[in-house]
DNA sequence: CCTTGACCTAAAGCTAGGTTTAGAAATTAG
DNA sequence: CTAATTTCTAAACCTAGCTTTAGGTCAAGG
């Protein structure tokens, strides 16, 4: 069974070829590759080539994204495994774990903005400074920078006509 | 009690003080005029005039943005009052069950996300594309494009040695 | 009057996560 | 061999929601 491209360069898979079994755009995976979520060697010709197991951790990277975890934190995750590789069954069962807390505390905030909002419902805070929603329970995942505090009008209810 | 001031021109807030009011930067004032959601008349110098309401109804742009709802939707919602009022208390609960609604639904993709997962966990499915986190459920808010489909490895399950 | 400080506009910059474009080189199909 | 794909790089562009910068003007205090 020693056939003649059993030594010297494995072939590995172009781009494009990894772009239809993931199903991300050939722009994507370039990008992912600057961001140093895969890496790629590069054929005779300056070709990227992939490894077969670089679909798996593609397809990973899709379903961190599902979680809303920014570029830098799968590229964190990625390096919790062992060298580079995909994760696998194991690796995927502490991983998750993380996706887990991750999503529990997403839900958490949003709940408690929503209790806050049925606090709130009828209660005409609008104008009030110890409203439940001032100043507390900041966008669903403290992106972005944000407005510091809220509710300025302490008094004068009812000034607009 | 007839004061000189009582005939002509307004005072209004000046767009530092409504920023002071509110916590927000005099840019995003200006940005959130130019947006639509709030609007000044100008005195005879040229600079904005806002009037007290203003404050609430920028309050309410704030709380707003912690539902995550986009410029373009709270504009909608600022719309929806009539003649381009601050909220009042009845519009409050009103609006109120339009926010409870948008959370509610995000709380539910993200309670249906967290489901698929516990179902993934320990069941190696990272290379099934039957796996419940395949093609479904979109990102948190379905923002973006986002990706087309995942998991393409339906074989050929450790090929990463 | 003179000096701060607040304000004005327009345009550019920023973050995130990519996509699009342009022009050139490599690979594949016939 | 030739034509059609695919791939390459670098840089520009995109959305969202603002901020920063540059160069001036207005308003208030002493």
């Amino acid at each position: 069974m020693s056939e003649n491209r059993s030594l010297r360069q494995k072939p590995g898979l172009a781009i494009g070829a990894l772009a239809e079994r993931t199903g991300l755009a050939v722009s994507a995976i370039r990008y992912y590759e600057s961001q140093g979520l895969v890496s790629a060697w590069r054929n005779a010709g300056g070709q990227r080539r992939f490894e077969r197991a670089d679909i798996r951790r593609l397809s990973f990277v899709m379903i961190a994204q599902k979680f809303d975890f920014t570029i830098a934190e799968i590229r964190e995750l990625l390096n919790s495994l062992p060298d580079g590789r995909a994760p696998t069954p194991a690796d995927w069962r502490r991983i998750s774990e993380q996706f887990r807390a991750a999503l529990d505390q997403r839900i958490a905030v949003l709940e408690t903005l929503r209790d806050d909002l049925d606090g709130c419902i009828g209660c005409g805070c609008l104008s009030l400074p110890k409203c439940a929603l001032y100043n507390k329970g900041d966008r669903a995942a403290q992106k972005g920078t944000g407005p510091r505090y809220l509710m300025g009008d302490s008094s004068e209810i009812d000034d607009q006509g």
